[in-house]
DNA sequence: AAGTCAGATAAGTGTATGCTTATATGTTCT
DNA sequence: AGAACATATAAGCATACACTTATCTGACTT
């Protein structure tokens, strides 16, 4: 199962701030260090994660890797919501009216 | 955080096993474990923790104990998500082809 | 009241996970 | 070519997690 890698890799609240920080912008492995308090090694660990989760994806840029948000992940927990929907409450409609809008 | 509870209870594939039988119409613990092959204590377990991430509730009923999907849990997923929905446009191809799939 | 049943909790154990330090790989610069 | 830098990988370690068996609590039954 897919779904798997995905959960688990959002279970780690450090990678949840990783993929946020992607999410606002795109940037390299050292820029997403910064103020986060978390060696090197580790933070290649989390994105090695994350990308196996199809979260995130990376692009050489010469000596740096650029990371940036893969939606693949986001459209399988999306994908896993919605077999739910029948009990999703009314607080969050608007999501369920977006991906209707998305499936005309 | 509470998304942690969440992602970390929708980490392993029993939990969310359970939670889908669940989804699928309310029951107690012993009906839960029929055709899982899993111990009594082992789904108590599991079941405290989808209830701390507030995915299931329960409800006794005499000597039994009926569980039942809690919204509010889904709710919490829906709402990470909602944070980057900027993002899902780009893939709406493979949304379009989830919804899809799970509309048969 | 005693027995039985549903479920929770306790304690112990093997494995997975996230970290560390050390080292390797690959790219740019001089 | 060699130094410097960005990132990945290896190996080891402490903690978290999912399971087990044993026991406990609470509710129905006779």
């Amino acid at each position: 199962m897919i779904d798997n890698d995905v959960f688990k890799a959002l279970a780690d609240p450090t990678r949840r701030t990783i993929f946020e920080k992607l999410a606002a912008g795109s940037m390299n492995a050292s820029a997403l260090r910064e103020g986060m308090d978390i060696s090197q090694p580790a933070m290649s660990q989390h994105l090695s994660v994350l990308r196996n989760a199809n979260l995130v994806r990376e692009e050489r840029k010469g000596r740096f890797v650029n990371y940036e948000v893969n939606p693949e992940g986001l459209a399988q927990i999306a994908g896993w919501l919605a077999k739910y929907r029948a009990y999703w409450p009314a607080r969050i409609d608007a999501l369920r009216a977006l991906l209707k809008e998305m499936d005309q």
